[in-house]
DNA sequence: ACAACTTTTGTGAATAATTGACATGGTCAT
DNA sequence: ATGACCATGTCAATTATTCACAAAAGTTGT
């Protein structure tokens, strides 16, 4: 495969949905024809699917997670992004981590390296896009009820699971900040399998864009001394920051 | 909605993947024009996409399955409908069944009744499928190691996960049958899987295309009389048939 | 280094698909 | 019955896609 041919397909993994349009100005060293028959060629092997309109998409379980929560996936989507690739240059190799349920975390998935990883993750459309596209990680799923909402599982017994397996690093993701009620989700039992992930791990590192920040949800399921590192986007406010920093949690 | 979209939307959803050709020739009585209208209708409902040459598909999680092991899917697609649809016709309310995975139990997920039931699988992809396309069911996943090749988890501890849930009825798929094997499969893994579900289950009923008849794969794990019904299409010769009947098992 | 050949890319005409404006016919409340 | 409203169909205008071929770039053997 071409490098013209690779960095497009990468383009539109990022963006899930392109017009020809958009590709043609993205990539105007090259004819609108080319670019045709990239997408042809991309087609074939599975890439991707070509629409009307000349727009594109690729399928994989990122639609699984577009056709319930549609557009939440892609609102701050580049405020996620952004957090996703920060996140992703803290994964070293030969890891056990876990990785959160979420569109932030989604994103991470597709940010990893195809190294040797142990990544455990409630989360079976993410475990599900990993195994697909890469080749090297082991995905380890949690059991238990699958979530409609989240697309994630819970079970009674999670700490069962926990119990043989040793987390290194977890990626955890919030929905709500604020500094008197800590971090917040809009479910119980998220709440639980979050507790109980970040009881288990060595290192916690919290991943949020600024859009959550001083908003508040029903469940809070830890505190800044619980975490060591937060990872959110450039338009987090400095004063919040400043006050991460001084609990002593790293911010990137 | 519709009659007519609800019924261009089902057919899709069999097909995944249909042209617009093909369409005015299934629903002939109206136009092309009121189909691209339907479709658009559907398209902003999120039920599926537009594709161009007239050609859409429906994105779920139907993609992620094909996204890998491709053509397999659609193989004997018809035969698998078949087998799926009669399937389907076994499934009681509020039953606690157990949904192997494969291409053909997917095609039974899609055509479970939206009732309460309680579903266990070993599959994360026909999960998703159950939980964003029908309101009622409960999706237990088993957890465990994602693999690769099946999308399946397969855990050590996958005894201890059934300990505690009570399986009426299993419909289990098989890779392969002879009279002297029994029903094989190609891994290992899943053939531990299925035994310990088989031996759980009150009822067991097998999903087996007629191509498979007839074949062995490296690990066996049920014999004739470990099961109690074998789903098959038009296809099986009718001397299998009779020794399934001999052997005391109900053939559909 | 050169010619012969293959592969890739660009161009524009031919074809096909999509859209939009408008006409028709049906339903329903007034 | 009348007109508003909706679903549907028709056809023309627009736009996208394909096809055929030419130009350019890259490959190979001498």
């Amino acid at each position: 495969m071409k490098e013209r041919q690779e960095a497009i397909k990468r383009y539109i993994e990022r963006k899930s949905d392109v017009t020809l349009a958009e590709l043609t100005r993205e990539f105007s060293d090259w004819s609108e024809m080319t670019i045709r028959r990239d997408l042809e060629f991309l087609e074939q092997r599975r890439f991707l699917i070509r629409t009307k309109r000349g727009a594109r998409i690729m399928p994989t379980s990122y639609e699984v997670s577009v056709g319930m929560y549609g557009e939440r996936e892609k609102r701050n989507c580049d405020l996620k992004q952004e957090i996703a690739a920060k996140a992703a240059a803290l994964v070293e190799t030969d890891i056990s981590m876990y990785l959160d349920a979420g569109s932030t975390a989604m994103m991470l998935a597709r940010e990893l390296p195809d190294r040797n990883l142990i990544i455990t993750t409630s989360a079976p459309n993410i475990g599900i896009e990993i195994v697909l596209k890469k080749k090297n990680p082991t995905v380890i799923l949690l059991g238990g009820t699958l979530q409609r909402k989240t697309i994630s599982t819970c079970g009674l017994n999670v700490l069962d699971q926990l119990k043989t397996l040793n987390i290194d690093t977890a990626f955890v993701c919030a929905s709500g900040y604020t500094d008197a009620t800590g971090f917040s989700v809009g479910g119980q039992h998220e709440c639980v399998l979050k507790r109980a992930i970040i009881a288990s791990a060595r290192r916690v590192i919290m991943l949020m864009d600024s859009s959550k920040l001083n908003s508040i949800l029903p469940f809070t399921f830890a505190q800044l001394s619980d975490i060591d590192t937060i990872v959110t986007d450039s338009k987090a406010p400095e004063s919040i920051k400043a006050a991460f920093r001084a609990a002593g949690v790293h911010v990137l």
